[in-house]
DNA sequence: CCTACCGATCGGTAGG
DNA sequence: CCTACCGATCGGTAGG
């Protein structure tokens, strides 16, 4: 009774992939029935529905985030190295699965009711958490004055979630030099001072 | 023979809001046909296919790019003034249309060959375009000697092409100022000097 | 712009 | 994990 676990994660993993690449949407059951060598009526001894899966990724994904999160916030540093700590350990997250990452942040709309609420609401919650990081480094003289914060924080978050899309680690940095130099481009910008 | 031009706009415009919502591969014709208020066989005299909607979307975004950056390279100014004014156009160029930029961003990539290959082409080349100006910024040492200019690159895109997701002009600020802002963020960065 | 319709493909089930 | 199959929906065409 050892395959049922390990098979079922198997699946998961090569929808990943396969939602990574055609979007939720486009992808077929049929189609992740061939990439596992079986038929894909036989995907559903192992899952409930191609929704199903989706809900896990995006689910677990979100799970982690949060937790790296509750990490960073429970440091006593300052909130530009709050920061900087957290894109960091964002970035670090989204390397161990690259593949869930994208589709967490690409195919999520897939989701149907009440799932998709529960999901933007989670999300919601994150982004503003980084916010009032941001807001703190203003409060505390660290950060500009008088800088938008939702802008701030979106462009944060965009920059951060396109990173699985064109990172690839084999040809490139390691995912802690590459979360060191997205904090610093983020927080002291291009230009020398 | 008026009418069909605009109708034909009409349809790609509605054709726009509805691949933006649901993704290109889960909007029907059918669902565009309804929000036209027609039968979705009627669509095929204002159009060839589907796919030809999102070509026209996808194309005609990328030549817009192309020409604001013709533009601004053109200009006679320092590397990080180019860098400012280009990612400001580039941010004008979205707000002019909203919805066609987050179809251009997000559906590319249902495009059939050879038309992905010659849009991912167009898309580097604009890439690269922005790289040179990093590079040139490195040069005369206006910028940071140290940068990874792909990865800066990569961050800057992110950010761009992020924000017709969430920014909405009604509720916030204008185009010109939101462009301005972003530029000030990913050259000056968040933190005080 | 409509009615009528087509072949292909979809997610999923029954029963083994 | 398979064979056999279902109802629904897809993009698109013929002919008016």
């Amino acid at each position: 009774m050892i395959t049922p676990i390990s098979r079922k994660k198997q699946v998961i993993r090569m929808a990943a992939e396969l939602f990574k690449d055609k979007g939720y949407a486009a992808a077929s059951m049929r189609d992740l029935a061939q990439k596992l060598g079986i038929e894909a009526a036989s995907l559903y001894s192992h899952i409930k529905s191609k929704e199903e899966i989706l809900r896990t990724l995006c689910f677990d994904m979100a799970a982690e985030f949060r937790a790296s999160l509750d990490a960073v916030e429970k440091m006593k540093v300052s909130a530009s190295e709050k920061l900087r700590i957290g894109i960091e350990e964002h970035v670090k997250v989204m390397a161990r699965d690259l593949t869930a990452s994208a589709v967490f942040m690409n195919e999520h709309r897939h989701l149907s009711q009440p799932y998709l609420r529960e999901f933007l609401l989670l999300r919601i919650n994150y982004i503003n958490r980084f916010k009032k990081i941001i807001e703190e480094g203003i409060r505390t003289g660290e950060f500009k004055p008088h800088i938008d914060t939702k802008l701030s924080v979106m462009t944060l978050f965009s920059s951060l979630n396109w990173m699985p899309l064109w990172y690839s680690p084999e040809n490139s940095i390691k995912p802690e030099e590459l979360g060191r130099q997205l904090a610093d481009m983020l927080i002291n910008g291009l230009k020398k001072n």
